[in-house]
DNA sequence: GTCTATATACGGATAGAC
DNA sequence: GTCTATCCGTATATAGAC
């Protein structure tokens, strides 16, 4: 289960001045809303359940969001939360293959989840009517973590454990890589194919040696 | 716009006895309900909206399919079809760089027309109340395309273009071949963010040189 | 098989009292 | 802000004539 950032959260943006009491009921609304969104998809949530589960009545609902939609968008913005900066990146380095594997299997582990692949489809059916929904979370979750990965190469490179030949290579091998570790273990998941557990060390164990292989300085 | 493999297939199953009388209503049901449901998504597409774009009534929609799921049953399992076999694999390889390049863009090609993008969409968004429509998509459209590069890679390992270590080696190259091209520009395009057109190529290049630098068998 | 007309239910959003 | 009760559109599915 998603846990939203802070039941309480401050927010210290101007407009909203409801949620300075306490675990309010919008924070309920939320709650509540996400966790049918990811269960039944955008359209087969109403309203009438969300306010049920949420212990409130329906005008509640309309007290504190405009409309459905309005609660989808705060509902994706608050669940990618746990996604940006989801990834650790060590400080200290001592085994570049290790420390790329550790990194590999936090990652496949963090967007294979059941409630990672259910926002997951649920924005991605939405996005082509909602595009500023599509780019919240792609922007949060997706391209954090290669913005991420992008730096810590781009440290590797300053520090000489891998090797770039163009300023671009580093984002681009970040790109490569993430994408090798999704593909091998995501998207079977999003389909609901058997998850192929056996395989996953080994797959992963790949696509850190054809970066290295590519990437890296002397034979690691 | 997806093409429907033939307006008149015999499909020689048992059950069906009415689909022997040509270019039939079922067809043009079909071609309809494909088309708004990649347009609109499952639940937005009403039965109202595939009648009148087939130009028939609501009943004869009815009598050919028993409810709105198998429709989209229908729709999913012909329109996965163009997939299936869609990459075509050269018989004779002079440059195996060059060769896996076209393949990458051939590749890229197929799975990022809108309505490919579309499909994905839909096919996602539903597969977790239906499951069986996800293997289908997932099996003809994505395994088979990895299939078909396994077998390339097996055949070029015969030739010695290719090393692998181990049997099951080839398999998880060509999943993580084709990952690394998804994740490049399918997957932005999917969430509708720019599909950052002049990286492609680039992207593309690194790819083949990430596979060919760590199972190519000399400088190639 | 195909049509028109309809049964039945549910969804998003609002009205108005408190 | 929160509730109960309701408006109104639309959706799936069916009935019955031809």
């Amino acid at each position: 289960m998603i846990s939203l950032p802070s039941p309480n959260s401050p927010k210290s943006t101007a407009k909203d001045s409801e949620s300075l009491a306490r675990p309010s009921k919008k924070t309920k609304i939320i709650e509540a809303a996400l966790d049918i969104f990811l269960h039944r998809g955008y359209a087969m949530t109403s309203m009438d359940a969300i306010a049920c589960r949420a212990a409130v009545s329906k005008s509640t609902l309309y007290a504190h969001f405009s409309n459905k939609r309005a609660i989808f968008g705060a509902v994706v913005s608050l669940g990618v939360a746990p996604f940006a900066g989801g990834l650790s990146i060590p400080e200290r380095i001592d085994d570049l293959r290790l420390c790329l594997k550790n990194l590999a299997n936090s990652y496949c582990a963090m967007i294979c989840t059941p409630d990672s692949l259910a926002m997951y489809r649920v924005v991605l059916a939405e996005s082509p009517k909602q595009p500023e929904i599509g780019s919240i979370f792609y922007n949060a979750g997706i391209a954090d973590a290669r913005r991420s990965i992008t730096n810590l190469f781009r440290s590797l490179s300053h520090r000489d454990l891998l090797y770039f030949q163009s300023d671009d290579e580093p984002e681009i091998a970040s790109d490569l890589f993430l994408s090798m570790l999704a593909g091998a273990q995501h998207q079977p998941a999003l389909f609901g194919m058997n998850t192929q557990k056996p395989g996953l060390a080994k797959r992963i164990e790949m696509a850190v040696d054809l970066l290295i292989c590519r990437f890296g300085r002397k034979g690691h």
